[in-house]
DNA sequence: GTTAGGG
DNA sequence: CCCTAAC
Protein backbone atom coordinates (compact mmCIF):
# COMPACT_ATOMS: atom_id res chain seq x y z
CA UNK A 1 0.00 0.00 0.00
CA UNK A 2 2.80 2.45 0.95
CA UNK A 3 4.88 1.56 -2.31
CA UNK A 4 4.11 4.95 -3.72
CA UNK A 5 6.01 6.27 -0.41
CA UNK A 6 8.78 3.76 -0.40
CA UNK A 7 9.25 5.09 -3.92
CA UNK A 8 9.85 8.51 -4.03
CA UNK A 9 11.99 8.42 -0.80
CA UNK A 10 13.87 6.12 -2.03
CA UNK A 11 14.56 8.45 -4.85
CA UNK A 12 15.27 11.29 -3.03
CA UNK A 13 17.05 9.51 -0.21
CA UNK A 14 19.19 7.88 -2.77
CA UNK A 15 19.74 11.24 -4.75
CA UNK A 16 21.07 12.77 -1.45
CA UNK A 17 23.00 10.50 -0.97
CA UNK A 18 24.98 10.22 -4.09
CA UNK A 19 25.56 14.36 -4.08
CA UNK A 20 26.44 14.46 -0.81
CA UNK A 21 28.87 11.28 -0.89
CA UNK A 22 30.56 11.42 -4.54
CA UNK A 23 31.04 15.37 -5.06
CA UNK A 24 31.82 16.44 -1.81
CA UNK A 25 35.43 18.45 -2.85
CA UNK A 26 33.29 19.92 -5.57
CA UNK A 27 32.15 22.89 -6.02
CA UNK A 28 28.30 24.06 -4.82
CA UNK A 29 26.48 23.09 -6.78
CA UNK A 30 22.10 22.12 -6.65
CA UNK A 31 21.76 19.46 -8.72
CA UNK A 32 17.97 18.45 -10.13
CA UNK A 33 17.36 14.64 -9.37
CA UNK A 34 14.42 13.50 -11.72
CA UNK A 35 13.80 9.31 -11.12
CA UNK A 36 17.01 9.00 -9.67
CA UNK A 37 18.80 10.01 -12.55
CA UNK A 38 20.41 13.54 -11.90
CA UNK A 39 19.91 16.09 -15.04
CA UNK A 40 22.51 17.44 -16.56
CA UNK A 41 22.30 21.10 -17.69
CA UNK A 42 23.88 20.32 -20.62
CA UNK A 43 21.76 21.12 -23.26
CA UNK A 44 18.50 19.35 -22.65
CA UNK A 45 15.86 20.54 -21.84
CA UNK A 46 13.46 19.47 -18.92
CA UNK A 47 10.96 18.41 -21.38
CA UNK A 48 13.74 16.28 -23.12
CA UNK A 49 14.64 14.65 -20.28
CA UNK A 50 11.21 14.36 -18.98
CA UNK A 51 10.01 16.25 -16.80
CA UNK A 52 7.01 18.34 -17.53
CA UNK A 53 5.47 20.15 -15.19
CA UNK A 54 2.40 18.35 -14.32
CA UNK A 55 3.38 14.98 -13.49
CA UNK A 56 6.08 12.79 -11.84
CA UNK A 57 6.89 16.23 -9.85
CA UNK A 58 6.80 13.63 -6.58
CA UNK A 59 9.87 11.74 -8.40
CA UNK A 60 11.70 15.27 -8.77
CA UNK A 61 13.79 16.29 -5.72
CA UNK A 62 17.16 18.39 -5.51
CA UNK A 63 20.28 18.05 -3.67
CA UNK A 64 22.70 20.89 -2.29
CA UNK A 65 26.66 20.19 -2.22
CA UNK A 66 29.25 22.12 0.09
CA UNK A 67 31.02 24.59 -1.53
CA UNK A 68 34.49 23.75 -2.00
CA UNK A 69 36.73 26.67 -0.73
CA UNK A 70 34.46 25.41 2.80
CA UNK A 71 34.41 21.48 2.34
CA UNK A 72 37.26 20.38 4.83
CA UNK A 73 40.97 19.15 3.77
CA UNK A 74 43.04 17.42 6.56
CA UNK A 75 42.86 14.73 4.71
CA UNK A 76 46.24 12.68 3.05
CA UNK A 77 46.50 10.70 -0.11
CA UNK A 78 44.35 8.05 2.01
CA UNK A 79 41.10 8.94 3.52
CA UNK A 80 39.58 6.16 3.31
CA UNK A 81 39.41 6.37 7.11
CA UNK A 82 37.91 9.49 7.70
CA UNK A 83 34.21 8.64 8.14
CA UNK A 84 32.50 9.40 10.99
CA UNK A 85 32.10 6.64 13.34
CA UNK A 86 28.20 7.48 13.34
CA UNK A 87 25.50 7.22 11.27
CA UNK A 88 25.83 10.65 9.94
CA UNK A 89 24.48 11.13 6.90
CA UNK A 90 27.70 10.70 4.45
CA UNK A 91 30.72 12.83 6.12
CA UNK A 92 32.93 15.19 3.97
CA UNK A 93 35.23 12.17 3.76
CA UNK A 94 36.47 12.67 0.07
CA UNK A 95 40.10 14.13 -0.67
CA UNK A 96 39.64 17.19 -2.85
CA UNK A 97 41.78 19.10 -4.11
CA UNK A 98 41.42 23.13 -2.03
CA UNK A 99 43.21 24.43 -4.47
CA UNK A 100 41.12 23.81 -7.42
CA UNK A 101 39.21 25.81 -8.18
CA UNK A 102 36.27 26.32 -10.91
CA UNK A 103 37.47 27.19 -13.83
CA UNK A 104 34.71 28.42 -15.24
CA UNK A 105 35.86 28.79 -18.73
CA UNK A 106 35.83 24.41 -19.08
CA UNK A 107 32.61 23.88 -19.76
CA UNK A 108 32.53 21.10 -21.96
CA UNK A 109 36.35 21.31 -23.23
CA UNK A 110 38.57 18.22 -20.49
CA UNK A 111 41.29 19.11 -19.13
CA UNK A 112 41.73 15.55 -18.55
CA UNK A 113 44.40 14.63 -21.42
CA UNK A 114 47.52 14.43 -19.74
CA UNK A 115 48.28 10.94 -20.47
CA UNK A 116 51.32 10.42 -22.80
CA UNK A 117 50.49 9.83 -26.33
CA UNK A 118 52.68 7.29 -26.91
CA UNK A 119 49.70 4.53 -27.51
CA UNK A 120 51.45 1.04 -28.52
CA UNK A 121 52.96 1.32 -24.26
CA UNK A 122 51.83 4.27 -22.63
CA UNK A 123 50.30 2.82 -19.32
CA UNK A 124 50.03 5.47 -16.91
CA UNK A 125 51.08 3.99 -12.96
CA UNK A 126 51.79 7.13 -11.30
CA UNK A 127 49.04 10.04 -11.14
CA UNK A 128 46.62 7.44 -10.82
CA UNK A 129 46.96 6.33 -7.09
CA UNK A 130 46.37 10.14 -5.73
CA UNK A 131 42.56 10.24 -5.66
CA UNK A 132 43.02 13.77 -4.42
CA UNK A 133 43.69 14.82 -7.91
CA UNK A 134 41.14 17.74 -9.20
CA UNK A 135 40.20 15.88 -12.21
CA UNK A 136 37.16 14.19 -10.24
CA UNK A 137 36.47 17.69 -8.93
CA UNK A 138 37.26 19.72 -11.44
CA UNK A 139 34.99 17.88 -13.80
CA UNK A 140 31.76 17.71 -11.62
CA UNK A 141 31.82 21.05 -11.39
CA UNK A 142 32.70 22.55 -14.87
CA UNK A 143 30.23 20.35 -16.37
CA UNK A 144 27.15 21.95 -14.23
CA UNK A 145 27.91 24.48 -12.15
CA UNK A 146 25.04 26.86 -13.15
CA UNK A 147 22.80 25.55 -10.80
CA UNK A 148 18.97 25.67 -11.97
CA UNK A 149 16.48 24.90 -9.76
CA UNK A 150 12.88 23.98 -10.93
CA UNK A 151 11.72 22.14 -8.30
CA UNK A 152 9.78 24.84 -6.90
CA UNK A 153 6.63 22.20 -6.99
CA UNK A 154 8.22 19.18 -4.96
CA UNK A 155 5.44 17.69 -2.68
CA UNK A 156 6.76 18.86 0.84
CA UNK A 157 5.28 15.71 1.84
CA UNK A 158 7.87 13.86 -0.37
CA UNK A 159 10.73 16.02 0.86
CA UNK A 160 9.79 15.44 4.15
CA UNK A 161 9.35 11.91 4.30
CA UNK A 162 13.69 11.45 2.71
CA UNK A 163 14.68 9.55 5.62
CA UNK A 164 18.47 11.56 5.08
CA UNK A 165 19.46 8.25 6.89
CA UNK A 166 22.89 6.65 7.13
CA UNK A 167 24.49 5.86 3.91
CA UNK A 168 25.57 2.26 3.11
CA UNK A 169 29.01 1.89 2.29
CA UNK A 170 29.59 4.83 4.35
CA UNK A 171 32.17 3.68 6.98
CA UNK A 172 33.28 0.69 4.22
CA UNK A 173 33.91 1.01 1.05
CA UNK A 174 34.09 4.57 -0.78
CA UNK A 175 33.12 4.48 -4.49
CA UNK A 176 36.32 4.91 -6.38
CA UNK A 177 36.18 8.46 -7.72
CA UNK A 178 35.52 8.58 -11.85
CA UNK A 179 38.15 8.31 -14.73
CA UNK A 180 37.33 8.82 -17.69
CA UNK A 181 39.31 6.59 -20.16
CA UNK A 182 41.51 8.83 -22.03
CA UNK A 183 41.99 8.62 -25.93
CA UNK A 184 45.06 6.70 -25.44
CA UNK A 185 43.91 4.44 -22.77
CA UNK A 186 40.74 3.23 -25.25
CA UNK A 187 43.39 2.82 -27.91
CA UNK A 188 45.39 -0.21 -26.02
CA UNK A 189 41.73 -1.57 -24.65
CA UNK A 190 40.88 -1.89 -28.67
CA UNK A 191 44.06 -3.50 -29.56
CA UNK A 192 44.00 -5.73 -26.36
CA UNK A 193 40.46 -6.91 -27.57
CA UNK A 194 41.48 -7.56 -31.01
CA UNK A 195 43.81 -9.56 -30.17
CA UNK A 196 42.48 -11.14 -26.83
CA UNK A 197 38.76 -11.44 -27.83
CA UNK A 198 35.79 -10.04 -25.03
CA UNK A 199 35.78 -13.25 -23.20
CA UNK A 200 39.77 -12.77 -21.51
CA UNK A 201 39.76 -9.56 -19.41
CA UNK A 202 41.49 -10.60 -16.91
CA UNK A 203 44.50 -11.02 -19.90
CA UNK A 204 43.50 -7.80 -21.78
CA UNK A 205 44.34 -6.15 -18.33
CA UNK A 206 47.62 -7.61 -18.10
CA UNK A 207 48.13 -7.02 -21.38
CA UNK A 208 47.02 -3.35 -22.00
CA UNK A 209 46.92 -2.07 -18.35
CA UNK A 210 49.28 -3.93 -16.20
CA UNK A 211 50.30 -1.05 -14.68
CA UNK A 212 47.33 0.90 -14.35
CA UNK A 213 46.23 0.02 -10.65
CA UNK A 214 43.53 2.12 -10.70
CA UNK A 215 41.87 -0.37 -14.18
CA UNK A 216 40.33 -3.25 -13.14
CA UNK A 217 39.58 -6.25 -15.61
CA UNK A 218 36.18 -5.37 -14.58
CA UNK A 219 36.33 -2.30 -15.34
CA UNK A 220 38.14 -3.13 -18.86
CA UNK A 221 35.29 -5.35 -19.60
CA UNK A 222 33.01 -2.35 -18.28
CA UNK A 223 34.36 0.10 -20.28
CA UNK A 224 34.06 -2.08 -23.51
CA UNK A 225 30.30 -2.03 -23.11
CA UNK A 226 30.00 1.33 -22.87
CA UNK A 227 32.42 2.00 -26.38
CA UNK A 228 30.42 -0.94 -28.06
CA UNK A 229 27.24 1.42 -27.00
CA UNK A 230 29.03 4.30 -28.11
CA UNK A 231 29.80 3.15 -31.68
CA UNK A 232 26.37 2.59 -32.12
CA UNK A 233 24.69 5.60 -31.49
CA UNK A 234 25.13 9.15 -33.08
CA UNK A 235 28.29 11.02 -32.23
CA UNK A 236 26.08 13.85 -31.16
CA UNK A 237 24.64 11.13 -28.36
CA UNK A 238 28.30 10.78 -26.87
CA UNK A 239 29.77 12.49 -24.46
CA UNK A 240 33.23 13.14 -23.12
CA UNK A 241 36.58 13.56 -25.14
CA UNK A 242 34.99 12.53 -28.53
CA UNK A 243 37.00 9.27 -28.93
CA UNK A 244 38.16 8.46 -32.91
CA UNK A 245 35.76 7.01 -35.37
CA UNK A 246 38.14 5.08 -36.33
CA UNK A 247 38.82 3.49 -33.35
CA UNK A 248 34.94 2.90 -32.97
CA UNK A 249 35.09 1.46 -35.79
CA UNK A 250 37.74 -1.23 -34.71
CA UNK A 251 35.85 -1.95 -31.61
CA UNK A 252 32.78 -2.73 -33.17
CA UNK A 253 34.50 -4.88 -35.76
CA UNK A 254 36.28 -6.68 -33.62
CA UNK A 255 32.69 -6.92 -31.31
CA UNK A 256 31.58 -8.19 -34.29
CA UNK A 257 33.91 -10.86 -34.63
CA UNK A 258 34.69 -12.23 -31.32
CA UNK A 259 30.87 -12.37 -30.97
CA UNK A 260 30.47 -15.10 -33.73
CA UNK A 261 33.81 -16.89 -32.48
CA UNK A 262 32.41 -17.27 -29.27
CA UNK A 263 29.24 -18.29 -30.96
CA UNK A 264 31.39 -21.00 -32.82
CA UNK A 265 33.13 -22.39 -29.59
CA UNK A 266 29.49 -22.82 -27.92
CA UNK A 267 28.39 -24.90 -30.64
CA UNK A 268 31.50 -27.56 -30.16
CA UNK A 269 30.97 -27.55 -26.15
CA UNK A 270 27.25 -27.68 -25.96
CA UNK A 271 28.58 -27.98 -22.25
CA UNK A 272 29.44 -31.99 -20.80
CA UNK A 273 26.43 -30.74 -18.67
CA UNK A 274 23.83 -33.05 -20.24
CA UNK A 275 26.18 -35.43 -21.57
CA UNK A 276 26.52 -36.31 -18.21
CA UNK A 277 22.27 -36.90 -17.67
C1' DG B 1 40.17 -15.26 -8.25
C1' DT B 2 37.72 -14.68 -12.91
C1' DT B 3 33.38 -14.30 -15.91
C1' DA B 4 29.44 -12.33 -17.19
C1' DG B 5 25.52 -9.18 -16.54
C1' DG B 6 22.41 -6.54 -14.30
C1' DG B 7 22.12 -2.40 -11.16
C1' DC C 1 31.39 2.22 -11.22
C1' DC C 2 29.21 -1.23 -8.09
C1' DC C 3 27.31 -5.77 -6.82
C1' DT C 4 27.28 -10.67 -7.37
C1' DA C 5 25.68 -15.02 -9.05
C1' DA C 6 28.25 -18.66 -11.22
C1' DC C 7 32.02 -20.92 -12.14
Amino acid sequence: MWKSTIHASNILQRAVMEEVTAILGGGIRIGVVFQGKKVRDDNKTLLQTGISHDYKLDALGFSLEPNPIQAPQPLGPDCRSCVLPYDTPRPLTRCPSPATVVHTGIQQGRPDDHTGTNLNNFLESDHDSTPSSHYTALEKISANSRALVPVTTVNAEALSVVPLRKTKRSESTQRRIRRPFSVAEVEALVQAVEKLGTGRWRDVKLRAFDNAKHRTYVDLKDKWKTLVHTARISPQQRRGEPVPQELLDRVLTAHAYWSQQQAKQQMKQPSETYLLL
